[in-house]
This record gives structure tokens, C-alpha cells and sequence, in this order.
DNA sequence: GTCGAGAATGAACGCGGGTTCATTCTCGAC
DNA sequence: GTCGAGAATGAACCCGCGTTCATTCTCGAC
């Protein structure tokens, strides 16, 4: 008799899905509604709007909003951390040169400096001072960073002819980088990727006095 | 006969205060408490609170809590640029070189790098992507900011030797000391003023290799 | 002194948001 | 097919926060 399904259209069927998945859709949707409307404004309504999943989801995952916003900020860093390692790890540059130049490339590829990520990654940045935990993971993440672009930047030093101050140079490439990023987040009509690449390669330049970058 | 007066403690007497100082009251309480609990905690009732002011004082001087959020930036944001006006505006520096290295000790001046201040700059740069008006005032000042530091850029770069690209470099210092004060607010064991300092020095050095810096 | 303007107070209100939980639904085991 | 475990739902609850406003208090004008 076919009773239910006639003309009925837009049946939302209940669908049952992994934890791992939902918790993915919930933490993408996290970051979608605090690009929209900031970190400060986001509630657990909007985000399981957003996800097109029902009121109490959020918290059969992950508790508390707090667990949500810990594991969206921890998503957006271990992602960056992962395509940082892999370039800095890979085995099939030729130079070091050309290692660092595949590096600004991620850092300011398409993918890295979609809204989406850095106003995720700012909005933390800016709440870190007063949650130690945002701080913590904040923190490792930059030392996790830090590290191994100083290890490249001894083999660039190693390279040069007069002696550079690798400490400082890391420091400044690390906070070079941060506030291009900031740049390109609060004024995207003045500072594009292509710019702030440039700017990256002009102070690269200036301190590596020998360097040759193509990008 | 006394009545009133003896014996007791503690008697909070009404006290009247030109509007202006109420507000300024309010503003600093205001910067104490984003600094403490952050910007997407802070109540109305813990800022009048801390400025030690009844409750409903912030609304009478301030009407919404939005307004008083967007004058505590402006606050920051004001005081900064009055700073650095009066440093690349004054006509007692004999050098260019003199007029940078003091630009720089201003920036990490204790006073600007004061973690209240800070932690107030960065958690509305956090929320600016969503919000019109913090973002209006976060561009403006730094577009303000960057004409002037261009200036001075523009006078350095023609006393070099071979050209120098004052866009890039402009952009390029700006982004650095945005990066370091974010480090300096969020890893404060790690990154000191004057490590900072040395930093943007050997930045500066780099790209314009026949200064010298005095710091 | 008296009076009035308006600054300051804080109790009370209403709404919006996080969280809970009874209920419904799905799917694999048997 | 039947059953049970547990995933998913969303209405309801409650608390906390921004805002309001009747009342109190201060001070300058006269």
C-alpha cells in the first residue's frame, strides 16, 4: 500500500554514521560558523545547523562545546603541521634552496590561507592568553614548527659566507610568516598570497645574501 | 551628635565623576578582564566589578555592552598610533637610522608590549573577520601606521647602494612585529622584548645592509 | 538653607544558550 | 524475521547575562 512514501518528499531519513565521521562534519562545521560569526558568537544551535544535524549531536561526541572547540582548534594545527613535516621531511628536493621555496609555496598555497583555516587559527590565537589550553596547543604546535625550520635554516646559514644568526632569523622568518598571515586575513584587498610571498622571499633574500629562490 | 559617622566601616559614599572619567574607567576595567577571563567571556558584570562601579554604570555612559568593546579598541588602537605619530612626526633626530631605532624601541617599548594591552589588540583581531566594525578600525590603524613607517622606508632604501623594494619591505617589517608581539603574548618564556628586539634588527640589517642600528 | 537636574545604584526581568534525556530509529547478530 | 545496543533526535529545562528602571543620592544654582 506503499502508505508513507507517496508524495512525500523531503523524508529525512535518520542516517547512522561512524564517530569519526560525525565528529569531522561537527568540527568542519565549527570552523565554517566561527569564520562567519566569530569565535565569541558561535552556539551549538548554528553549528549543528550548519553540520544539518539535529540539536543534541554535539554533545553526544563530544560532551561539552568546550571538547568541540579544543578538537576544531587541534584540527586546524595538526593539519598544518602534518603538510609542514611532510615537505620538511621529504627525501626528493635537490636543495636546500628548493626545499624552502616548496615551503613559502605551502605557506601560502590556497589551502593553508582559505579564510576558513586562519580565522579559525586567529580566533584561538586571541582567546589563548586567557585559556590555558588553547595557549598549550597553540604553543606546541609554533616550538613543533620552530624546530624544524631552524634545522633548515642552519643548512642555509652553514651555506653563507659571513655568519648569520640562524635564532634570530628562524624567529623572525616564524613571525614574518604570522603577520603576513594576519595581514591577509584583516586586509585581503590590500595583501594578496602572491604579495606576501614576495615579501617573504625579499627578507629571505636580504638575510641569505647567496640564496637564488624561484617560486 | 554624629550619628552617621561612628563606627562604621567601609561606608561607600556616593562619589559623582565627570562623564569622560567614568569612561575611561570603564575602558581599562574593561582591558583587565578581556586579559583575564578573554573576550568571549567577559561579562558586564565583571567589568564594572573590577572598575569597582555599580552595575548599571556601564550602560548609562557606554548604552550597550558592544559599544563599550568597540571603545576599548579604539582606546588601544588610539594610543599606539599617537605613539608611533610622535616619534616618526618629531624633528629632534639627526639621523634617520636614530629616528628607526627609536620606532623600534617604541614598539617593544614595556608600555606597548604590557600584556593587557596586548591580549586586547589580538582578541579583536581574532574576532575581526566577523565583525565589520572591529575590522574597519583594526585596517585603518594599521593602514595609518604603514604610511608613515613607508616614509621613513622610502628615506632609508635611498640611501642604499642597490635598490630596495619599500612595498615589500614596509609590508615585510609590519607583518614582522605583529608576529613577534603574537609571540610574545603567547610564548613569553620563549620569546623576550629583547630577543625581539634583535630580531627586527637583524631583519632591518639584512635588507638594508649599510645601516647601522643603535639599540 | 531649598530645589532640581541628572549621576549612580542594584534589584528585577526576559531571553538566549548549553545541556539533558525520554523517545525514536537503525542495523547487525542470531 | 526478532531483538538489543546504541546512534540520533529535539523538546524542555535552567541558568547566566545584558538591559531596564524605580529609587537614592550629590551638588551647583539661587
Amino acid at each position: 500500500m506503499q502508505t508513507k512514501s507517496i508524495k512525500r518528499e523531503a523524508v529525512k531519513k535518520r542516517v547512522i554514521l561512524p564517530r569519526a565521521v560525525r565528529r569531522q562534519q561537527l568540527i568542519l562545521a565549527t570552523m565554517r560558523c566561527i569564520s562567519k560569526v566569530g569565535l565569541s558568537s558561535v552556539t551549538m544551535a548554528q553549528v549543528t545547523k550548519e553540520a544539518g544535524l539535529s540539536r543534541g549531536i554535539a554533545n553526544l561526541h563530544f560532551e561539552r562545546k568546550e571538547n568541540l572547540l579544543i578538537e576544531t582548534l587541534r584540527f586546524v594545527t595538526d593539519e598544518y603541521n602534518r603538510g609542514q613535516a611532510e615537505i620538511l621531511n621529504a627525501v626528493t628536493f635537490s636543495s636546500t634552496a628548493e626545499r624552502l621555496a616548496a615551503l613559502m609555496a605551502f605557506q601560502f598555497s590556497r589551502s593553508v590561507t582559505e579564510v576558513t583555516k586562519m580565522a579559525v587559527w586567529f580566533a584561538f590565537y586571541g582567546e589563548a592568553t586567557s585559556r590555558p589550553t588553547y595557549q598549550k596547543i597553540c604553543a606546541d604546535s609554533d616550538a613543533r614548527a620552530a624546530r624544524s625550520i631552524r634545522a633548515l635554516f642552519t643548512q642555509l646559514g652553514a651555506a653563507q659566507d659571513a655568519a648569520v644568526d640562524v635564532g634570530a632569523v628562524t624567529d623572525g622568518y616564524i613571525a614574518l610568516i604570522d603577520g603576513l598571515w594576519l595581514n591577509l586575513l584583516l586586509a585581503p584587498k590590500k595583501m594578496t598570497r602572491a604579495k606576501a610571498k614576495r615579501v617573504a622571499r625579499t627578507f629571505l633574500e636580504g638575510v641569505f645574501p647567496s640564496i637564488t629562490l624561484e617560486l
